[in-house]
DNA sequence: TGACACCGATGTGTGCAGACATCAAAACTC
DNA sequence: GAGTTTTGATGTCTGCACACATCGGTGTCA
């Protein structure tokens, strides 16, 4: 069903309001959209519908469906997320999503140590140890989905279920690393280790051990990827009141 | 419009959902949900369409409108976080949200000691002293008020979207703390005093003082309320594969 | 004469009703 | 048991009535 019409023009019309090409303000009218997409009045309304809980548009009687600017989106939505990577944002998209996993990682860690259930502990430490063999033979791509599936089994072993959401955008951020030329073919050893180190501490429930494990990670993760995008322009939403 | 019939099915149906009353596997057929809320297939159809991308419900033909279990629901959609504190869960939500804020406020700190604009530091400062001067006087109402607007401050400033997202889940889980009676009427004088050093490492710079002091509210926080929910479970994600 | 309040015309989303298309589960046939 | 047909639900389309925010014209008052 991923090819319906209505999602179909959600998806059009998502892209086109992430992309900036349709910008914050642009009011589009429901009988342009059926016509410029060819469907129905049904599809469009429900899209709009679908969009609109997105925070991406609002509808006004008499005036039409107006675009949101981008502090309306609700940036933590999937499918927000994906057309921003899509998007020239991309770099401002990956920063974030790298900034919200490096806090919340080490809090996961914590948690785990405390929390996971003890076949979940111990897989952790399997795929830990599979992780540094991949890395010791270059084995890149297995090196890729070990270091996913460990980053999954992390925050998943938190038993909070919005740190466990976060295992598709961590995903999204490993893999983007790695398609863009950013991870050597030989990770770096001490990196390696600290994954070993995060394993075991959650493994024998040390809770700080296995935070300050996963805090060395997440820094020299965050350091080695600042420089790539220092020129990504930071937006300041200004607060609620 | 917040009353619109559409918006009126789509809380009806999604507090029904989150609550338990309509458990996951139940099937609803459109045409009884049309009869049982009194309104057209249109608003049936464009309210499911908003559950279906918050990963409430999914419609298959032939077979009608299948609630999903909770591991499908958007964890951090704003409305599926109302409606879940609203519910029997509302405790474990009060913790997911409270673990969350506590991985990311330290981090939000050390960003916005860096990138915070400056009218912002300063007025992150004078809160701050507001606050400190509310708490010595025990004025509760005030105190809350000027919490929730420091942490705000804080999240914006950091300038990642995503983190300054969260200033109004912060806000329901600081009412949530007050209302409960789970913070006394003068509160802890080094918490007060912390609050005060966070504005001003943000306001001189100074990263790691900033999430230094920051983490220290946050271990606090979690001390305090963490034999509030222990009797909550925790619910396991299994990782996607 | 000019400023202002009122009020009706207009246009657009909202809601309704009914039809046909589509497609997958279920029943049936061989 | 494999292939085919039937069936029943969502998917899509369309015409209509209504609600209501905006705009512009009209009348009143200073």
């Amino acid at each position: 069903m991923t090819s319906s019409l209505h999602h179909r023009a959600i998806e059009n019309l998502g892209t086109r309001i992430i992309s900036g090409d349709l910008p914050a303000g642009h009011i589009m009218l429901a009988e342009k959209l059926e016509d410029e997409l060819k469907v129905s009045r049904s599809v469009i309304r429900e899209a709009v519908r679908v969009l609109q809980s997105l925070g991406l548009v609002e509808t006004t009687k008499r005036v039409g469906i107006r675009v949101l600017p981008p502090n309306r989106w609700n940036p933590f939505d999937p499918q927000v997320i994906r057309w921003r990577l899509a998007s020239k944002a991309r770099g401002a998209q990956l920063r974030s999503l790298a900034e919200l996993r490096s806090a919340v990682e080490p809090a996961a860690a914590e948690l785990a140590a405390q929390n996971a259930p003890a076949p979940l502990r111990l897989e952790l430490v399997d795929v830990a140890h599979a992780m540094r063999d991949a890395g010791h033979r270059g084995e890149v791509p297995r090196f890729l989905e070990l270091d996913i599936q460990f980053h999954s089994l992390l925050l998943s072993g938190s038993g909070n279920e919005m740190f466990a959401n976060l295992s598709g955008q961590v995903a999204e951020t490993l893999t983007g690393r790695t398609v863009h030329g950013l991870m050597p073919d030989h990770p770096h050893e001490a990196a390696l280790q600290w994954h070993v180190d995060v394993a075991e501490a959650i493994a024998r429930g040390d809770a700080s051990a296995a935070r300050e494990a996963s805090d060395k990670i997440m820094r020299r993760t965050m350091s080695q990827m600042s420089d790539t995008w220092t020129e990504q322009p930071r937006v300041f939403i200004p607060v609620h009141r």
